[in-house]
RNA sequence: GGAGAAGUGGCAGAGUGGUCGAUUGCAUUAGUCUUGAAAACUAACGUACCGCAAGGUACCGGGGGUUCGAAUCCCUCCUUCUCCGCCA
């Protein structure tokens, strides 16, 4: 959520900002914030001088009592009671304001970074960078949904008998790859300083709002109802909320964490090519990393991570490319968001592998994520987090582009991890 | 799941209705002393909000209540510990 003394130093950027993920009443938002700041802070000037008026009497009340001035004691209780009464309607009307507001910077995105490009859809995205060459395949080669049935890698039928649609069982080879994909991805990331965390599954609300999926996107993950818990649609949310309500030194700084999980996503209103075989689904595996770093470092963190990101790709030998999300299709909480598409040549698509994102304090503000250097007050870190990787896509490139006449080469790289070099 | 006990500042640990935002110790920071260090001594040292400031307000696990006044009493939820049961 926004920074209302940002918005206060700054009005312009933020209606800008807003203007930019094409948000028609930018300019209303920003001067409702305005407005209900003003007004939570007579509020609360109004209720505190009572409170403190009260406060006063209800000692003198005891001054009394002890001298033994029971009658004027007696009066002065009165006077208090009325006090008290005062300021909890003070109180409450105060309460209210501050939810309004609280409820306003709920519904209000993050203001994206001045380079973050105009646009509406995801066509108007820009791409910065491209590696790698398109594979030609031979003659007859098939999507990775064939080879998966082909080379019985996954199973999508028995996936459906036991839970649904959208949660395949991955066997023999295909399971094996997938185990050595998250090792390689874990095992790169460890290279690169992230420290390893294996984090719940499942959170409370609380985390929920910390990182942005609640209020609002609840939709987008499982429900458990009975314990009020939801299932992770990404390790981003318990990784990230390791820190919550934290004051870090600022000499711990940067944090760079790193952690496997599965992912539950609901995915509600998906159809057609895009969600065949691997494309998507509610359950995935994903590597996270997440770096909780001081405001001024964390665009050149952002790139570091980004560098992280295209050194994974480039050891698989994937084609890939890098698009910089524009105002329209960033998530909610991101100020500037990177996103990798690796080609998968049978499909002959690209499909988004990775997300790397800069929420600057948006987050954190939230999360209460602080740091503090010396004796000084403490400040709201920035937050930063990529997947690296997303496997099903990457799973579903390397099997259509690797492929061959008789079977699926595995990347060298990959071969240490797999004990094997060919699917076939 | 059952029975008990407990949750106070970075940590330890006082405080059972008023002058307590909270004694004290450790840790931390600065200073004195010292050739340097240690020790000793002195001082500072929670967070958030309101206010130009002086200052004020809130917070003793969370929420609610009683009272003129709550860390302290009551209700409720959460968490931790001990014992029993069950169990990977």
């Amino acid at each position: 959520m926004l920074v209302v003394k940002d918005i206060l130093d700054n009005k312009e950027k933020a209606i800008a900002g807003l203007k930019k993920r094409n948000i028609a009443t930018a300019e209303e938002l920003i001067n409702s914030v305005i407005a209900l700041d003003t007004q939570r802070k007579s509020a609360i000037s109004e209720m505190e001088n009572v409170l403190a008026e009260s406060n006063q009497i209800a000692k003198s009340v005891g001054q009394l009592m002890k001298e033994g001035k029971k009658d004027e004691a007696e009066q002065v209780k009165t006077k208090a009671a009325e006090l008290r009464s005062k300021s909890n309607t003070l109180k409450e009307d105060t309460a209210v304001i501050e939810e309004k507001l609280q409820a306003l910077l709920y519904t209000i995105p993050n203001v994206p970074n001045e380079i973050v490009p105009d646009g509406k859809t995801p066509e108007e995205n820009v791409n910065i960078f491209e590696h790698g060459s398109i594979p030609t395949l031979h003659e007859g080669a098939v999507p990775h949904w064939d080879l998966l049935k082909k080379y019985k890698l996954a199973d999508f039928e028995v996936g459906v008998k036991i839970t649904g649609a959208g949660f395949p069982v991955f066997k023999r080879k295909g399971a094996m790859l997938n185990r050595a994909l998250i090792n390689f991805f874990l095992s790169e990331a460890i290279k690169a300083g992230y420290e390893e965390v294996i984090p719940p599954l499942l959170i409370n609300e609380a985390s929920g709002y910390g990182t942005g999926q609640l209020p609002d996107k609840e939709g987008q993950m499982y429900h458990c109802t009975v314990d009020n818990l939801f299932l992770i649609p990404t390790a981003e949310v318990p990784i990230t909320n390791l820190y919550r309500d934290e004051i870090i030194s600022a000499d711990q700084l940067p944090i760079k964490n790193v952690g496997y999980t599965p992912c539950f996503r609901r995915e509600a209103g998906s159809y057609g090519k895009d969600v065949r075989g691997l494309n998507r689904l509610h359950q995935f595996d994903k590597v996270e990393i997440v770096q909780i770093q001081h405001p001024d470092k964390s665009y050149e963190t952002l790139d570091n991570m980004v560098e992280h990101v295209k050194g994974l790709l480039n050891k698989l030998g994937l084609p890939y490319r890098i698009l910089r999300l524009c105002g329209g299709d960033m998530g909610f909480t991101s100020a500037l968001t990177y996103d990798f598409e690796v080609y998968s040549a049978a499909q002959q698509k690209w499909l988004e592998v990775s997300s790397v994102s800069n929420f600057e304090t948006f987050q954190a503000n939230r999360s209460k994520i602080r740091f503090r250097s010396g004796q000084d007050k403490p400040q709201l870190a920035h937050t930063l987090n990529g997947s690296a990787l997303a496997l099903p896509r990457i799973l579903a490139a390397l099997l259509e582009n690797n492929q061959t006449t008789d079977g699926v080469n595995i990347p060298e790289v990959l071969q240490a991890f797999t004990g094997f070099n060919k699917i076939s």
